[in-house]
DNA sequence: GGCCAGGACACCA
DNA sequence: TGGTGTCATGGC
């Protein structure tokens, strides 16, 4: 097992770190985390751009979309079709709630996760992304900028999501701040220095090695 | 012009 | 359970 706290606190020591998820409700969280789905981000703002133009993002009318609809706003990201669907999914089932988050937390508490996965295009990375910055839970989400950063500090054989989500551990004492800065900090690292072995020589990373192994 | 991005899923052995 | 092809757009 990888305890993630080394990595965390460096991170946390040497990068600027925010609240982030680039959105200005949960509803755009959800719909962005869609779309990101092995997706660049900018291609992911011009359709929140146009989805936003549409509802202002309010749950009510974005249900109020037909698929077809929906599926052109977000062509830019690409996937639409699949993507379209999974939308449509998430806002029905959120909408048999009457879009009220903490009933949901509350209805399915620790089985929240599995109710995700089971919703269609949901699926591990999807589900831990809205379990920490939608419901507010504390999750190690382990997508492909953790896998490179962990894999660069030398993680052995990370095959997939599944598994190092399996083998890396949060400190007992995580809470979903620290969780959503986990995840912000990582992906914000990876943009900037894991995009090819030449910025992996800097002098940045060079100090996350070595400070990393004398622990 | 080719490569790739903060995946998910059906299909196959 | 685990590996592979497919879905698609736009930036670099």
């Amino acid at each position: 097992m990888i305890p993630a706290a080394a990595v965390y606190d460096h991170l946390k020591k040497h990068m600027p770190t925010h609240q982030w998820w680039p959105a200005e409700s949960k509803w755009e969280i959800i719909i962005g985390s869609i779309l990101v789905q092995n997706t660049n981000w900018k291609n992911v703002e011009y359709s929140l751009v146009n989805l936003k133009e549409k509802t202002l993002f309010e749950p009510s009318k974005i249900t109020a979309l037909s698929l077809e609809e929906i599926q052109d706003l977000i062509r830019p990201s690409g996937f639409y079709v699949n993507k379209g669907k999974t939308i449509k999914a998430v806002f029905s089932w959120l909408e048999e709630y009457d879009f009220d988050l903490k009933d949901i937390e509350k209805t399915y508490d620790q089985q929240l996760r599995e109710q995700l996965l089971s919703l269609r295009g949901i699926g591990e990375e999807t589900a831990d992304v809205l379990l920490v910055y939608v419901f507010d839970g504390v999750e190690f989400i382990a997508d492909r900028y953790a896998q490179r950063l962990f894999s660069r500090l030398g993680v052995e054989e990370i095959k997939n999501y599944k598994n190092l989500k399996s083998r890396v551990y949060l400190p007992a004492d995580f809470n979903t701040k620290q969780a959503k800065a986990f995840h912000a900090l990582i992906v914000d690292f990876g943009r900037e220095f894991l995009k090819n072995d030449e910025t992996w020589n800097n002098s940045f990373m060079s100090s996350f090695i070595f400070e990393d192994k004398q622990n």
